[in-house]
DNA sequence: GGGATTCTTCAGCTATTTTTCAGCTAGTTG
DNA sequence: CAACTAGCTGAAAAATAGCTGAAGAATCCC
């Protein structure tokens, strides 16, 4: 599956720093622009396929940098930041060209949802399956497959062949598969993830460590033709 | 089945709001736009099957938001909702191209009567009976079939068997499955979906569970061949 | 009000999954 | 080639998700 990027406009660090970590977490590819012209100028040269957008910014504000986005022409979904006080009816209206828009403060799970939400309506051949060579996830099933067999994975198996299979190719530290598996707040060894990667080779069949390479002092890599 | 695409017009923030839980409940999907020309907007974008259309608002009026979305063309259907004393004579008579119309207030059940009558007088491929390999859902009659057999099922069981119906394929969570066909305000334990997928199974003669899967860690998956 | 049905809770059980661990193997380095 | 280290492995122990039967509560219908 091709990676969805991500751009977040805003001018207040805490946020855009709290939005750049929890949106990568969840694998999408995020950049970020502190003001509007920054947004606009970013968004030219990264091409993303949504854009999170503050209404309040000092110089060019929300609606317009909005508009001027909506004007590239380019297929762009848009959500919009804004304080409480400041929903307007420019935002209920969704105007500019917005497609959805949350108040602050907003749940991380609400700006996932609806940014599903809206990349489901624009960009449906996103997001539904993943492939890799003959490997084929399909996350609303939640089933793996390789080549034409289902592949009888535990919860945790099945978490551990998504993250490689949207990182392929990439090499990805045990302590990074860690964090992005088991999360942060897991606070055993890294042998768990030896054990894991066993079992998918396993599964996979993969007794000669041709489609998981182990790259040593370094991690794991799949790999596929 | 296709599922069905519900416009909501209104300035009424308090109105759409609960519309849109009670209809997204209901298994439609929901977009809402504020005010005529955002509608308008909104039509273009979602093409729904529907757009529930308020007369009162604040700019362009339900009238003339009719109007247009009737001259686009598309098939689709549009009820107004209007307060008592703006019954005129124009909707009466329905002129502007609406299909019907509810006097504030109505009760959700009311509405939800009138969209089936609509929908099925529409779109008689849609609403009427839900497929699902050997599973039928007939909502109007409010029953379920299994080939010829007419399942006895209590409400809820009927509800949970609807909602896995019409996403049939997918994994839905023990906690969706809650928010859906319990309500978001239900507050009791995940286990009574459990509770409710055993009896369903049992009617569903599915011992061995290959048509209702438990999928471990996720929650569960209606399969039919 | 009372009988029938339905809903909800609960605790024990089972099967699966997760985690740990100790010993082993195989690269790497000097 | 010896010493060292990273990663592998099999198995045991711990934890947990989901299943089940039953019982009490709530609701419906006559």
């Amino acid at each position: 599956m091709e990676k969805i990027k991500v751009l977040i406009v805003d001018d207040e660090e805490t946020i855009t720093q709290f939005l750049i970590l929890g949106l990568q977490n969840e694998g999408y590819i995020v950049e970020s622009a502190a003001d509007g012209m920054q947004g606009i100028a970013k968004a030219e040269q990264f091409e993303p396929h949504l854009v999170i957008l503050d209404v309040m910014m000092p110089g060019m504000d929300g609606f317009e940098v909005c508009r001027m986005l909506k004007k590239k022409g380019r297929k762009l979904s848009i959500i919009m930041l804004t304080a409480r006080d400041q929903v307007d009816d420019r935002i209920k209206g969704l105007n500019d060209g917005a497609d959805d828009y949350l108040v602050k403060p907003f749940s991380f799970e609400e700006l996932l949802a609806r940014m599903q939400a809206r990349l489901r309506n624009q960009f449906p051949e996103l997001g539904d399956s993943l492939l890799a060579g003959p490997l084929r996830i399909d996350d609303r099933r939640r089933e793996a497959y390789l080549e034409a067999e289902v592949l009888k994975l535990s919860p945790t198996e099945y978490e551990l062949l998504k993250y490689l299979t949207m990182n392929q190719g990439i090499v990805l530290s045990k302590a990074l598969i860690l964090d992005k598996v088991w999360g942060y707040s897991f606070n055993g060894e890294e042998n768990i993830v030896e054990v894991y990667i066993r079992s998918l080779r396993e599964k996979l069949h993969d007794k000669d460590r041709q489609m998981i390479r182990t790259i040593r002092g370094a991690g794991y890599r799949l790999d596929v033709k």
